[in-house]
DNA sequence: TCAAAAGTGTTGACTTTACACCCATGA
DNA sequence: TCATGGGTGTAAAGTCAACACTTTTGA
């Protein structure tokens, strides 16, 4: 029996020689980093640096190395691009028509972001980087557009019951602040009452004590992320759906 | 301005010529196949032709193929290796820990399928494929045991307000099949009552007028899905995502 | 004193849960 | 006649949506 099943077997090695012809496709991660300014979503693109695609937008993103996690691809990409560290990442979705690179065949993995626009001075070395409002894409390199799409279409889920909304906020903020996030995510105006008295249910955040002080009206109270809520890393994410 | 620009691109045969190093990393394609017999959720495994893996269980897979849709794999390797056809297929995620494969640097995106085990007779060209209950699982081969929970959980999320379950039955079927079904994959025991009034809610299902006739107490009337509510292509579920 | 937003409760509609009895069938 | 599941309604609790007035501040 076990001779006989060992017969059939091969080793690695092996199946490696006979799949040679299969490593021929790259992978490559995109990045839909998502900011919020002006009661607005905002989502970071760069400009095209292929030929095929002269003078369009695209995602942030880079081949995946034979010697690094897929996961971690993303972090390295948002680091080398943006010098940003330690933020929010999650894998959305792979993606991979036939065609859908002029450089050969490249299947992507998509994770969506989210940063402070504020907080984090981007070191940007290109200065072909640009914050985007989210109406009015088009042009979009590759089919990015799309891997928007779908990356916003998790993020509206998302916030509904996981605090990772604060992401895209200041340490501080008031709950108009708030509000007005969550209605540019979700593109629909909400009743501030009902708002208040559903965040205040969630527990999530903490009473400063403090006050708005920069606002031409009567301003708010403010408010931080309770600690240990935050899920910043795409590995604590991954400990959730287990 | 114009030449500026077109100094600093490259054409994608340049681009890829500078990357070539990176087309060295292999995609492979994972489906976690669900059935449901004997009040139990089950999942289809094939024991590993690998000899690192000797003896364990894996799912169904295959490495994408250079011209080949992403997408489309799951449905090639689904009819090669079972006969089916025409089933429903979603893709949950990617998995790429470098050194997840024996063979190589394999990136796999894992897909779940929904399929009757009785209507479907599997033709199986190879005897070492099983059903297997979800619960005990365990030595299976790479990181498959991750990906199943994954896809598990997706599973959850989306019969609660998605038709999709119905693939897992016969076109008829009882209310009390549906609620074994509901109940063996969230793994909660539902109310009877509670249980038809929300489903009789949801408008999904036709009364045949019909009877079960094969049980040992008092048959129940037998339903069916409505006719256009079967998402049972990927192609129509992305549409849904956009 | 005006403009702008902060802050705050109640009601009605709807949804969810818990729960128990009689009925039809086959063994 | 027994065992098994089929079939059915109601009441209480909880959640959700709609809605308006007074207060505080800066200009």
């Amino acid at each position: 029996m076990t001779a006989d099943i060992s017969k059939k077997l091969k080793t690695a090695e092996v199946e490696k020689i006979s799949h040679i012809d299969y490593f021929k496709i790259a992978i490559s991660v995109d990045c839909v980093i998502f900011g919020f300014e002006n009661k607005e979503l905002r989502v970071l693109l760069i400009k095209s640096d292929l030929e095929e695609f002269a003078g369009k937008w695209s995602l942030l993103g880079d081949l995946v190395k034979v010697d690094e996690d897929l996961d971690s691809a993303p972090y390295r990409v948002l680091r080398q691009r943006t010098g940003l560290d330690d933020v929010f990442l999650q894998q959305v979705g792979s993606f991979g028509a036939i065609n859908r690179h002029p450089s050969g065949r490249v299947i992507t993995t998509a994770y969506y972001s989210l940063i402070n626009i504020r907080n984090h001075k981007l070191e940007i070395t290109d200065n072909e980087v640009h914050w985007h409002s989210l109406k009015n894409l088009k042009d979009l390199a590759f089919d990015h557009k799309q891997i928007i799409e779908s990356c916003l279409q998790r993020l509206r889920i998302q916030i509904m019951d996981e605090p990772v909304i604060f992401n895209l906020l200041p340490e501080k903020f008031s709950l108009r602040e708030l509000q007005d996030l969550y209605q540019a995510i979700l593109g629909i105006k909400l009743d501030r009452r009902n708002f208040r008295k559903k965040i205040a249910l969630k527990n999530w955040l903490d009473d400063l004590d403090e006050m708005e002080d920069d606002v031409p009206h009567r301003p708010g109270k403010l408010y931080k992320l309770k600690t240990g809520l935050k899920k910043n890393k795409l590995i604590e994410a991954a400990e959730k759906v287990k």
